[in-house]
DNA sequence: TACGTATGAATGAAGG
DNA sequence: CCTTCATTCATACGTA
C-alpha cells in the first residue's frame, strides 16, 4: 500500500526542489495568489495543500533566520570581545561561507527577470511566483541589521508597553467596574468538574510551556 | 524549581477547556472587563494574564475563521471545477477526499442560542461573561454570511480581509485569481494576474510605489 | 535501542 | 482585524 492517510504532508523530491528554487530566487512570503499557484503546480507532483506551501515558506524562512542568528551571535561574541562594533556589519559576509544558502542577493541573478515579467528563467516554475524583488531583497539585510542591533538583547520589554491591542483596551477600561472577585473559582461557578483524571500533564517542570491542543491524541 | 520564568503562557487543560467553552458560547471579542473576569477565574488554574486571554480569543477567532474559509473555498473550487470542467488545475482539495483531519464543524448546535440572544449557557462560567449576547451572536452569523456571499463569485474588492496565518490567501484566490496553471510546470505562464485589487498588499512589492509587480528596483 | 537532527504543523505574541 | 515572527510540539529519519 502506498500509504495510509498520512496525516502529514511530505514534499516529494520534485516539490522540494521547486520550493527551494523559489526560495533561493527570493520568494520568502508568497502572497495569497502566489501560494495558490504554487500549490496548483506542485500538486502535479503529489498531494499538497495551500497550507503546506504556506508552512513550508514560513518554516524555511524562520529556520534560515535562526541559523543566521545563531551564527551571528556566535561570531558576535568573538568580535564583541574585540570591541570592534563596526566589524559586525561585515559579519555575515565574513563568515557565511557555504553552509546554507543565505538570503542571497538574488536580485541580480534570477529575479530581475520576473520583475520584468520576462519568462526567462532558469527554472520553468520560478518566474510564475516572482512576487516582488525588493522586499525580499532587503529582507536579508534587514534581518542582519535587526540581528546585529538586537544582538544579545532580544525581546524588548514586554510588560511595559504591550502593544496596541490589549494594553490599550485595558487602559481604556481604566480598571473600574471590575471588582475582580476571588482569586479562585467561585464555588457557584463550578462548571467543568475539574477532572482529577490527571489531565494536568503540563510539563511545568520543563523550562517552558508547550501547548499541544489536546485535540490531537493521535497515535 | 517549579518553573523558570517561562516566556510564554500556555493554557493548562482546564484553562483551555474553559476558554473553548466560552468561545463556543459565543464570546469572541471580550471586552476589557470581561477579559479581566475571565483572567481572574482562569488564574486559579494556573498563571495567566489578561493579555493571554485577549490574544487567545483573537487568535482563536482568526483560526476559526480560517477553517470556515477554507471550507468554503474548497466548496468553491469544487463548484468552480464543475462549472468549468475545462479547468486544468486540479486542486488538491478536488481530488484528495478526506486525507486530513476535517476542520471540525462549527458548533451550530451552540451558536444558534446566541442568535436568540438567549444566555443559555451550558457552563456556569459563561453567564459571567455573557456581555452583550447579541453582539457576539451577530458576529457569528455575520461571519458566515460574509464568507458565504463573498466566497463564490468574483468577490468585489474585498480581498482585503482574509484570515491570517495561511488561509488569508485561500480566500483571495476565491476562484477568480486562479489563472490557468497547468498541472505541470508550464513553459511560460502568466504570473499572477489578479494580484491584489488595490488593497495594501504590501508584501511582494515593496511599497507599492506605483506599479505592481514590475520592476521595483529599490531606490 | 537510544539519541540528535530536520521539518511539518500549530499557536502564542506582537506590530501596525 | 491583518500580517508576521518566534517557539514549540511531534514525528520521521539518520547515526552510533
Amino acid at each position: 500500500m502506498p500509504q495510509a492517510p498520512s496525516t502529514r504532508w511530505c514534499p516529494t523530491p520534485e516539490q522540494l526542489m521547486i520550493l527551494e528554487e523559489m526560495y533561493r530566487s527570493g520568494v520568502r512570503t508568497p502572497s495569497a495568489s502566489q501560494i495558490q499557484q504554487i500549490t496548483a503546480h506542485l500538486s502535479f507532483y503529489g498531494r499538497i495543500e495551500g497550507k503546506n506551501v504556506f508552512y513550508w515558506f514560513q518554516n524555511h524562512k524562520a529556520r534560515d533566520r535562526q541559523k543566521l542568528r545563531r551564527r551571528l551571535s556566535r561570531h558576535q561574541h568573538l568580535l564583541y570581545s574585540c570591541s570592534h562594533p563596526h566589524s559586525l556589519h561585515r559579519l555575515e559576509e565574513t563568515f557565511h561561507p557555504p553552509p546554507l544558502p543565505p538570503p542571497l542577493p538574488f536580485r541580480h541573478q534570477t529575479l530581475p527577470n520576473f520583475l520584468h515579467q520576462v519568462p526567462v528563467t532558469s527554472s520553468p516554475l520560478c518566474h510564475c511566483f516572482s512576487g516582488g524583488g525588493s522586499r525580499e531583497a532587503n529582507e536579508g539585510l534587514n534581518l542582519l541589521c535587526k540581528l546585529e542591533t538586537g544582538g544579545g538583547v532580544e525581546t524588548p520589554a514586554r510588560a511595559s508597553n504591550m502593544g496596541y491591542g490589549y494594553e490599550r483596551m485595558v487602559k481604556m477600561d481604566g480598571g473600574s467596574a471590575i471588582p475582580q472577585c476571588c482569586p479562585r473559582p467561585l464555588k457557584t461557578l463550578d462548571l467543568f468538574p475539574t477532572k482529577s483524571t490527571g489531565l494536568k500533564d503540563e510539563r511545568s517542570t520543563s523550562k517552558s510551556s508547550s501547548c499541544s491542543t489536546s485535540t490531537n491524541l493521535s497515535p
